[in-house]
DNA sequence: GTCTATATTCCGATAGAC
DNA sequence: GTCTATCGGAATATAGAC
């Protein structure tokens, strides 16, 4: 992995459990042993590097549903879980909950290329649903672009809330919600 | 309202639209026309203005409670919507979003303070839902502390989300979520 | 209770050598 | 591409006068 990959992850990582005005340079340069101004030579800005960080999680998204194209609704919708599972499991909450609750704060361009990114998810997760329900394995009544607000917000929100509650309220969740989505009404 | 009321309200603003490690003494010192020097009276450090925060949204819950409990399930929940409308309308995330994405990067105090209030908020949604199934007026198959968890999720990162997504998301998910609510299944 | 003044620390960023 | 060195600014916090 190049230097400019490895701040990448790192500052991903940073952001991702303290938060984007949490983190600095230092911290990146003390977990890589080499020293701020190198960074910023990778990065000049730290919105630049805010903004790469967004990039690649943005590609991480599409490889994702690149790779689960040809498979069924439910594996699909497992897939999108399975990002938020990893997260859990290392204390994290989501890249698009970390930089909404602090978006007022930062420079306008971290809004300008976060906006494209959570539309393109927003636009899968519908996607998902509406291929699930036309094959009869998942059942809901609202519209898919709002339920699939309601997916995303459960689970971009019990990363958050579970961080106090405990651990297993993840889970809990995220079972509900499967078995929710596969029961037939009426 | 007394300066120390002044502090803390307008406290509360900044960290539900910037994030607690986004907002200064300086901005509050601006605002109110009094001295960084000032606040430090009041609260000696960030932390305890934190604190603070967190204690006065604790009893403006603990109110909202106190004047509903004579009303009927739905009109308890409704007024736990509330509070979320409100801050929609000002473009502010909640308390708990905010500060458990930063949470790691704060100290331990915080946490502390805030634990017993997210508990306390969700005790009230889970006996919320519990009494509106009894009574036959909600409808849901989850455990009813799983489905407050869904809930409160829910409105937690709509508030987020739709910085992005646009206004209109919120309320598309709020009325989702009551319709689903008040349907019969089976 | 609010002020001036200041101590201290930290952070983002840049210049210039290697 | 990484380093040393440093600038400029901002933030938390404190001391002491009023």
């Amino acid at each position: 992995m190049t230097t400019k990959d490895t701040i990448i992850k790192l500052a991903s990582d940073l952001i991702l459990e303290k938060g984007f005005n949490a983190f600095s340079f230092y911290d990146l340069s003390e977990k890589m042993g080499i020293k701020t101004a190198s960074i910023h030579y990778h990065f000049p800005s730290k919105t630049d590097l805010g903004i790469a960080v967004i990039r690649q999680q943005s590609e991480s998204f599409i490889a994702l549903q690149a790779a689960t194209e040809s498979k069924d609704a439910l594996s699909k919708l497992e897939a999108f879980f399975s990002i938020y599972i990893r997260h859990k499991s290392q204390g994290k909450v989501c890249l698009v909950g970390s930089l909404c609750t602090d978006l007022y704060s930062l420079d306008p361009a971290i809004e300008k290329e976060l906006k494209p990114v959570v539309e393109g998810i927003l636009q899968w997760v519908t996607d998902i649903l509406k291929e699930g329900k036309r094959k009869g394995v998942f059942h809901f009544s609202a519209a898919p672009r709002t339920k699939a607000l309601l997916l995303i917000t459960n689970m971009l929100g019990i990363l958050q809330v579970s961080r106090i509650t405990g651990k297993t309220d993840f889970n809990e969740v995220r079972t509900a919600l499967l078995k929710e989505l596969k029961t037939k009404k009426e």
